[in-house]
DNA sequence: ATGGAGAATACTGTATGCAATCATCCCTCG
DNA sequence: CGAGGGATGATTGCATACAGTATTCTCCAT
């Protein structure tokens, strides 16, 4: 059977590796692309099934989702695929900018020339991801981005934190990946033009107003999706 | 054997709750009271017979230590106590300094006389802890102040990454928790006072200072220790 | 004596089985 | 006809057993 129609069937996950592990990348690759829908009920011997494992791997795998906020895990009655509402996602953003913004000041301070080529590099994905209009591409380039600007803060606290809260901005950022694409590519090149010439203030002042400018374009988005469906 | 002379020994979980809930807290409590030391190898059967649970519960502990930063959880070779540096510590300050700021902001906009009187009772507990010279009860006290700032800023994603930081904080925290708490508990009184008046960038303005004295104050007790045993 | 290969050991990773608990549905009683 | 209580099924929590792998110790060769 090459596809069955349920949704969350999967095929066995590659053997030579931590198991646990291979769930956790599994399973939020199937909540960020929605096969796995908010609310829905995780049951463990569903999973193991269908991952063609155990019910061990899954379990921790769910605790690991728990911790990053991708599913609620109730007591003595399993797991929920996390639900966002648009109060919490406001959140997010705000400590995502907060700290993104920390993250730019010390990679600015940090940065070499061969870091700064890595960045453009990654900027040259992203606008490519962009020309072809790819939403999916886009978000995984600037997720990109902003992960390798982060590692160049040297702040390893920072650098564990924020792929926490980052990885659900993704999720969310999906939808206005495209329409906020070009402005926010335009962002980065001046972001990695002051990283490059060392100027953490500058570097840090544009990150700032780079995230701003994100969390207001999605605000905005999402206000105009409650008055079409209204 | 009623007792055996090794000191990582505990007696039997409470048994009506999540085990692991409970193994989780007896293993914060054994790392951050030295009965674990950094570096040591947690060997899972061997905390599964102290704490009288097999090794599942264990493992599931371990896995939620390891993402609080507890341990290290090495592929294959099992779990490590986290030994800090002092490198890391900085970038912990400095990443609370920025958390906390942002929580003091919005704790202003949002708290109630009601929310105000409690941060007096907790600032009170706190100075009697002070006047008694009990480290222990002064951090702790310290935390509750903090923590319940951070739940008055009504944001849910800092009141999740918050304590994620501090916990950790205050492990460091201990040694210079009592030198540095006069002058701590007189700038909590101001920053109360700052919420109290709805003032949102005189609390936050109060906050980056505070958490900057602290950061300060720790750096220089760790320079004169190093210099001290020189 | 020292370096390396191999075997023994110890530990983690995974699978399976059992008991406790929760949710649901049906039956009975008011 | 509606509400409450109990039985049944499903699912989680925990324990045990097995397999794979890294480490360490020993023994042999140089």
């Amino acid at each position: 059977m090459p596809e069955t129609p349920t949704a969350t069937v999967r095929g066995p996950i590659r053997r030579p590796a931590p198991l646990r592990q291979a769930v956790y990348e599994a399973l939020t690759e199937m909540i960020i692309n929605g096969s796995l829908k908010p609310g829905q009920h995780l049951v463990e011997a569903e999973l193991a099934e269908s991952l063609g494992v155990s019910r061990q791997p899954i379990r921790e795998a769910l605790q690991r989702l728990q911790t990053a906020g991708w599913v609620d895990l109730r007591p003595a009655q399993g797991a929920f695929v996390h639900s966002p509402t648009t109060e919490e996602c406001a959140q997010l953003l705000s400590v995502r900018a907060l700290l993104e913004t920390h993250s730019a000041h010390g990679a600015a301070q940090h940065a070499t020339p061969h870091d700064v080529a890595r960045l453009w590099e990654l900027q040259q994905t992203g606008l490519t991801a962009l020309a072809a209009g790819d939403a999916r591409a886009i978000v995984e380039a600037n997720a990109a981005l902003h992960t390798h600007i982060t590692h160049l803060s040297r702040n390893a606290v920072l650098a564990e934190l924020i792929p926490q809260v980052d990885r659900r901005v993704r999720w969310y950022y999906m939808p206005i990946a495209k329409p906020r694409g070009k402005d926010a590519w335009s962002e980065h090149a001046r972001i990695i033009e002051a990283i490059a010439d060392r100027d953490a203030d500058r570097a840090e002042e544009l990150m700032r107003r780079h995230t701003q400018n994100t969390t207001d374009f999605y605000c905005k988005q999402i206000a105009a999706v409650a008055v079409h469906s209204a």
